[in-house]
RNA sequence: GCCUGUGUGGCGGAAUUGGUAGACGCGUACGACUCAAAAUCGUAUAUCCAAAAGAUGUAAGGGUUCGAUUCCCUUCACAGGUACCA
């Protein structure tokens, strides 16, 4: 069989008949089983996107089996600095790299048969897609989510780019893995701390992995507390943030960022001003640096001249400057208890500054400190020290110390947030213009709805300036135009947005791709009513899901979309490596392209093998030979053909491993076991191969069960036997009476070791299976001259006699 | 460091609520077919023992249980995420 004439024919079948499309019908159950849209690069299509594509196509192929209305659709991510990257460097327009790329990704895509419904593509580049992306983000202005500000931001001065905290992980750009810098820039943000909390409440509306849920809650990083406020002597006051209030008494410093206004509120009274100056400075070029490891010393130095007073009870305290202390995380400064907290102690330790113990228990070692992690999992701590509350258990004195603060008026009890605002510009040409519009008279006034989209010009420059400004700033067309509210001469804004911002609601606009009046009807959304199955990579569960779970809250609060969350099930598959166990890449010369498994074997065996090699969600390096063994099993099934006859041999047991087969496979489906999946097709295809004939329906059988994962040749081999196709087909159903067997074997152990097997009737009852395992004479051997102590016996299962 | 995940034959991996560990596939060996090879088919394949019987065996050690790959504790290794977050 020629396997390229067999696949072209069916995807040219599936096209013609538009096999996969979908239209919103109140009769049939909505599905939508959704791919993380891919960024078409120059590299062509990965074996890791057919690894997640085709576990989804499998899944919508089924589900259309099953009469499901499933929505499957595909676009195409296409903004952002690698489509940039890759233009410049090739010497080619974005725009034109991305149509090219994305005709590839296309061709590739339709070459391994993935049923996708092609009427709905789209491009995140498309000016009838980014007209909305556009709108929405006036909308964040509108609510006052939108807000341009002054920030220290992370900067590539390679890309020379402003990198969102994000993008700049680990202190390296996450493109080019350069140092990232600090820069003060004016920035447009999103209030995406304002949504801190409902992100981490809207979890509990979702079905996402357990992994996939932490990577959430890490990323928002919310931890509660106490905020303390702490005078000055001679004048003054600044505010601290701690989680352990508990402690208060055993404060002998306070430390303060070196990056934060308080210093520089001080400095007028700062007796050490050169030294103090030289640290702030210091640390300026430090967070140009390496921030990770070679600067974890606990550097800093007293600020001479002022000193704060532990408003618990009225002790004077030095103040030290230390660039462990964040100057953009809780207030920029923190109480210091060296008895008590791992860096305090260090930073003690450093400077010579004295330690007070204030929580004694068990665990307490006076050369470390005794912290939160020891003495909450402590049972005998309790407080010393600390006047009233000596004695107290930690969960009390937090609590009656955190009242008498709040008394006082000198406390509150707060929630700090890792997470950040977002920060939404980039000096990039290739992304969404902010359509935001700076007039001298009005400020920054949105443009007109009616104007959108805002489109990138068609110029011939879009190489990033060395000042850092965005490439649009240099043509003056773009630049100037009328204010939308004065008719006023006016500047447009010149940033673009992230590419994040067109991922954060592409999967809304495929519930409705061709509305020209609003990025998506609430009809068809409320038809499709949420992402059923939302596949992609492990990288993108933190940032990608937050960003776009914010967004989608934030259209959920102004009305604009029906659920608050609208993603249901998020999983996320392991990655292809390569043959040597090491990720794929070009330098390791360890790359597959599927194009040439394609050619090689077929679409059919690369599908098969890629759902056959392993657990889904975990990495699995690639294998020549198992995916020889995969056309193996393909092969055998068209030779099964040869095999059907009107009659089969009749074997008795068929009808239950044909059921038991669906049974699994329905199983397997909802829980993403793919290459359990295809075992149980080896086993029954193994099984009808050792009959002398088998039936049609049989044949029939196998085939709408392979169907999902290897849809050419199932297609091919269904017709040569007279059906009509699968496509139009309905997904069998399992019958529990059909696997119902007269007997089962029956395990005899003894004191848990198994020593004898025997076939039994099923419905024996326990005493009757006890009786036939004890006179197995295997297991006889074993009783005699021992005293039977206790027998178990599990219907259906087995027999356990314990001796003595 | 912290968080998360993983650890099962020569290899990829199965084992759905604790109940026959190693399904299925690969590889290997032998056999059939062939002048020969490939392909295909058959048989075997965790380890120890000539074989049976048996013993050992799911990273290591301990525990709970009639029974543990599965639950609990300790330790180790690897992978990913995160990094002075108060």
């Amino acid at each position: 069989m020629n396997t390229k004439e067999i696949e072209s024919k069916w995807q040219k079948y599936w096209d013609d008949n538009k096999s996969f499309k979908v239209v919103e019908d109140k009769n049939k159950k909505p599905y939508y089983i959704l791919v993380e849209f891919p960024y078409p690069s120059g590299a062509g299509l990965h074996v890791g996107h057919v690894r997640s594509y085709t576990a989804q196509d499998a899944m919508a192929r089924m589900m259309r089996l099953k009469g499901y209305n499933v929505l499957y659709p595909m676009g195409w991510d296409a903004f952002g600095a690698p489509a940039e990257q890759y233009a410049i460097k090739n010497h080619i327009h974005p725009k034109e790299a991305v149509k090219e790329n994305i005709k590839t990704f296309k061709k590739q895509m339709k070459t391994l048969g993935f049923s996708f419904d092609w009427d709905r593509e789209f491009s995140t580049t498309d000016p009838e897609y980014y007209k909305w992306t556009q709108w929405q983000f006036i909308k964040f202005f509108e609510k006052n989510m939108a807000y341009k500000a002054k920030v220290n931001v992370n900067w590539c001065p390679n890309c020379k780019t402003v990198l969102s905290n994000e993008d700049a992980a680990g202190g390296v750009c996450e493109r080019c893995g350069t140092k990232v810098e600090q820069k003060e820039k004016e920035q447009w943000m999103l209030r995406m701390s304002d949504y801190a909390e409902d992100l981490l409440k809207g979890l509990d509306d979702t079905n996402f992995a357990d992994r996939v849920k932490l990577g959430q809650i890490n990323w928002i990083g919310k931890s509660t507390g106490v905020e303390l406020d702490v005078n000055i002597k001679d004048g003054g006051k600044f505010s601290i943030f701690t989680t352990c209030i508990e402690t208060v008494y055993g404060i002998t410093f306070f430390v303060i960022a070196p990056d934060g206004k308080l210093i520089k509120e001080l400095m007028p009274r700062v007796k050490n001003k050169d030294e103090v100056m030289k640290y702030i400075e210091e640390t300026k070029l430090k967070s140009n640096m390496d921030r990770t490891e070679l600067n974890k010393g606990k550097t800093g130095c007293l600020v001479e001249g002022v000193m704060a007073i532990n408003p618990i009870n009225g002790k004077e305290v030095p103040i030290y400057l230390g660039d462990f202390v964040l100057g953009d995380y809780g207030t920029g400064a923190v109480m210091a208890v060296p008895s008590h907290d791992a860096r305090d102690f260090e930073y003690a330790k450093v400077h010579n500054i004295p330690m007070l113990q204030v929580i004694d228990g068990d665990g307490y070692d006076e050369n470390k400190a005794y912290e939160k992690g020891d003495y909450l999992i402590d049972t005998t701590a309790h407080l010393i020290n600390s006047e009233e509350f000596s004695g107290m258990t930690i969960i009390d004195a937090k609590e009656k110390i955190t009242d008498k603060l709040e008394k006082l008026g000198i406390a509150r009890r707060v929630n700090n947030y890792k997470m950040r605002d977002w920060v939404f510009s980039r000096q990039r040409f290739w992304g969404e213009p902010i359509p935001m519009v700076n007039c001298p008279k009005c400020g920054w006034v949105p443009v007109n709805e009616s104007d959108l989209p805002v489109m990138l010009p068609d110029v011939a420059e879009y190489e990033p300036t060395d000042d850092g400004e965005s490439p649009l700033a240099k043509i003056e067309s773009f630049v100037n135009c009328t204010c939308p509210k004065c008719g006023g001469k006016a500047k447009r804004e010149t940033d673009t947005m992230p590419n994040w911002a067109g991922s954060s609601w592409y999967f809304l606009r495929f519930m409705d791709p061709h509305n020209d009046q609003e990025f998506a009807s609430m009809e068809n959304m409320k038809y499709w009513n949420k992402v059923d199955w939302y596949n992609g990579g492990m990288e993108h569960t933190a940032r990608h899901l937050l960003y776009a779970r914010f967004w989608v809250q934030f259209l959920y609060n102004n009305g604009l979309v029906p659920h608050k969350e609208m993603i249901w099930t998020r999983v996320s598959h392991g990655m292809v490596l390569g043959s040597d166990n090491q990720k794929m890449s070009k330098s390791k010369g360890n790359v597959i392209n599927p194009d040439d498994i394609v050619n090689e074997f077929g679409a059919d065996t690369l599908r098969l093998y890629e759902m056959f090699m392993g657990d889904y969600t975990m990495d699995a390096p690639w294998s020549v030979d198992s995916l020889r063994g995969c056309r193996r099993f393909l092969d055998k099934v068209i030779k099964l053909k040869d095999k059907v006859n009107e009659k089969r041999g009749f074997t008795e047991s068929l009808l239950a491993i044909q059921n038991s087969t669906i049974k699994k496979i329905d199983y397997d489906f909802t829980n993403m076991g793919y290459n359990t999946i295809v075992s149980s097709l080896m086993i029954l295809t193994n099984k009808y191969m050792e009959m002398e004939s088998i039936t049609k329906d049989d044949y029939h059988l196998l085939l709408v069960l392979l169907n999902p994962i290897a849809p050419h040749i199932t297609e091919e081999l269904n017709e040569m036997i007279g059906f009509s196709p699968i496509v139009n087909d309905t997904w069998p159903v399992f019958d529990p009476e059909k696997i119902k067997e007269d007997t089962f074997e029956m395990v005899v152990q003894v004191n848990g070791k198994v020593r004898g097997k025997e076939k039994v009737s099923s419905n024996i009852s326990k005493e009757e299976m006890e009786e036939i395992a004890k006179n197995i004479p295997n297991v006889k051997s074993y009783l005699e001259n021992h005293e039977i102590v206790k027998i178990i016996a599990i219907p259906k299962k087995l027999v356990n006699i314990v001796i003595k």
